[in-house]
This record gives structure tokens, sequence and C-alpha cells, in this order.
DNA sequence: TAAAACTGACGGAATATTCCGTCAGTTTTT
DNA sequence: AAAAACTGACGGAATATTCCGTCAGTTTTA
């Protein structure tokens, strides 16, 4: 509970403010919680970042899988994942931001990295599926999701700062267009 | 000289350690210069990468110009000009990792967007251009510009992350990614 | 009623920022 | 053309400020 309240109001902060602009103070009186109640369930700020990073793609991806069933067509499943992963972040614009800036940052370990994207290895099987069928390009399905995955984070920034409003017919249009770059 | 050798040291040590992580006296030890010469230079860390993220942006944008003419087919103005991106990136690892880790940072502001950005409204005269010979999907030039650069933006940064060795081969493949993804 | 969780005032370490003496280079005076 | 006066960039010591992390006291839980 506690330990919710910290960590969201540690993403909202860093988001809106940067990380070295905000305290541990700060975090503690957004979360209405006492300073000592913020060192009991973490070591530093560094950590609560990682901790956000681990919790948040953990969200994102029961968001993306739930519902998710392995039929149709191939095509329609990639549309089925990635219109979620568009969905989920159009609705939580603050954790697409920290998303999108914690992404290379040096707080993130190799190993928060990994373990945090374990995940999204299920998006592996269906480009790997569409590598037999010969649909894609000559790349792995790691580099082809990656590929994909950046093209969508990279799309969403400016269409946020633009508040471009987004509606059906521009998330088809794009994942046509994340489909078509892809295509053998 | 003083002046960007501490935006230089900057530079370095922001992208090594992050922001939060880095003093102004390491910055001043790195550059080898006084701490109060930063202070002559720059009033907080906060403008230290304001000015770090223009002057590296007009670096940028004067590598990829430089020699850029306005021949031959569109299609060879838009690999020539994409490609240029992505050498000076590869030359320029700090500088990239630093580009991306900015990019949504709440310091810069969107004045100082749009004045980094300013030498970059060259690419959507050709995307306008391509759009008259209907070569690409119905979007405005701004759109297919800004999608063609995050993904080469995240492509890149998962490319340098997996330490991807990139020969002109993986370049051409990719710039037709890029293509296609907008191709009518 | 004992244990666990929580709180926020506090001390001191870390950091930002200021301030001033120095001196290499430049201009003015004689 | 030599000497004297001036200038302001520079470094880093000194100061001001911020921030961290602890702990004694309080509240909640079981």
């Amino acid at each position: 509970m506690k330990r919710e309240q910290i960590l969201k109001a540690g993403l909202k902060l860093f988001v809106t403010h940067g990380l070295h602009a905000v305290t541990i103070a700060q975090i503690a009186a957004e979360a209405k919680v006492g300073i000592g109640t913020v060192y009991r369930y973490f070591g530093s700020k560094e950590e609560i970042v990682q901790q956000i990073w681990i919790t948040q793609k953990s969200e994102e991806s029961a968001y993306i899988f739930n519902k998710y069933t392995q039929q149709g067509s191939l095509r329609s499943q990639f549309d089925f994942l990635w219109e979620r992963v568009i969905r989920y972040f159009l609705e939580h614009p603050l954790e697409f931001q920290f998303s999108y800036q914690f992404a290379a940052s040096p707080i993130l370990t190799k190993e928060i990295h990994e373990v945090a994207m374990m995940d999204f290895l299920k998006f592996d099987e269906l480009y790997a599926m569409g590598l037999e069928q010969n649909l894609f390009k000559p790349l792995t399905a790691r580099r082809l999701r990656l590929f994909t995955f950046s093209t969508i984070n990279g799309w969403l920034l400016w269409a946020m700062d633009e508040k471009m409003d987004i509606d059906d017919a521009t998330i088809a249009l794009f994942l046509q267009m994340c489909w078509d770059s892809i295509k053998a």
C-alpha cells in the first residue's frame, strides 16, 4: 500500500521534474507518507527508479497480454498486441514518459532490463512464426521486435507531444506502417 | 574554449553517470577548469544540459547537411540524408546517448526544442516533394519525418546496446525498412 | 500489550553558489 | 618605447544551502 504510493509518487515527480530535481522528502510528501517510511521500503532514490521500472513493465505486460489469444491470422495477432501497447501508453501517459526517459538511463542495469522485459519474449514467438512463413525481412525475431517497439515508442513520444488525437483509423494506419517496414 | 571544454565534460559525465549523480565540481575537474569558471559560463547544471543539447543538435545538422545537394532521385536523397544521420550517431555514441536520454526530459523546454530542430526542417521539404508525387502514405511531411526519425533513433539504441556491428548492407536494409514503412 | 509500522525533527555530509585575490594581456600615460 | 594603470577571465577557498538518512517517539496492527 505505502510502497505503491511511494512508487506512484516517484513516477509522477520524476517525470514532471526530472530525477535530479526530486528529493526523497518531496516523494514522501506526494505519497503522503513519512520520510522514514520511504527508507523502510527503498534504500535510495535510484532504487526507487529501478522498482518503478520493474513494476511499470509488469503492469504494462499484464495489460497487453490480458485477453490475448493465439488465434486468428498472424497479422491479426500482430495488430492486436501492438495496439494494446499503444493503448496502454495512451491511457498511461506518465508511465510512457517514464518508460521513455529511463530506457537509456545508466541507473537501469542490464539485469534489470532483462528481468523486466521477460514477458515481452512472447512477441518473439510471433515474429519467429512470421519468419518461418517468410513474411518478414531476414533479421532475427528479437531484432524485428525491437525494431517495431522502437518505432512505436518514438512515434508515441511526438504524437503525445503534439497532442495529436489518435483515433482508430490513425492507429490502423500506423500499424500498417509498422507491418510494411518489416514485411519481406 | 573553456566553454566547449565544460560542455564536452558535461556530456560525457551526464551520459555515463546520469544527471543526478554529477556535481558541478566533477564537471569542472573533468573539464580541467575552476568551479568558478563553470559559473562564469553557465548559471546552473540545467543550463549546461540545455546548452549541450543546442550545441549537439547544431553539430549534428552540420554533419548531416555538409555535402548534401538536392540532386538525384528523391529516394537517393532520402537515403543520403538518413544515412548521414545514422553515421553521425554511430561515430558519436556519447552524443547519441545524450540525445536519446534527454529527448523527453522536462529540462528541455518547447522553445529549446524548436530552436534546436530548426535545421531539420529541410527534411520536410523532401517529404513534401514525395507527397506531391504520391510516393508516401497520406500524412503530413512533418509526421512522416518524425516517424522515420523515431524509427532510426529507436533502432540505433538497440543496435548500439547489442553491440551489433553495422555494415553498409545493414544500413541499406534498414533504410529500405524506413522507406517501406512510409511508402504509399 | 507486544511487535510492527510509521513519522518527521534533527545533525551533519554533500553540494551549489558566491566572492575575492591573482595575473596575463591590453591600453594609456609619460 | 618603457612604465604605469587598467581589465576581466580564472581558480578555488569560503559560505550558504540543500538533502540525506537516522532514530526516538508515536500510532497501528495482531
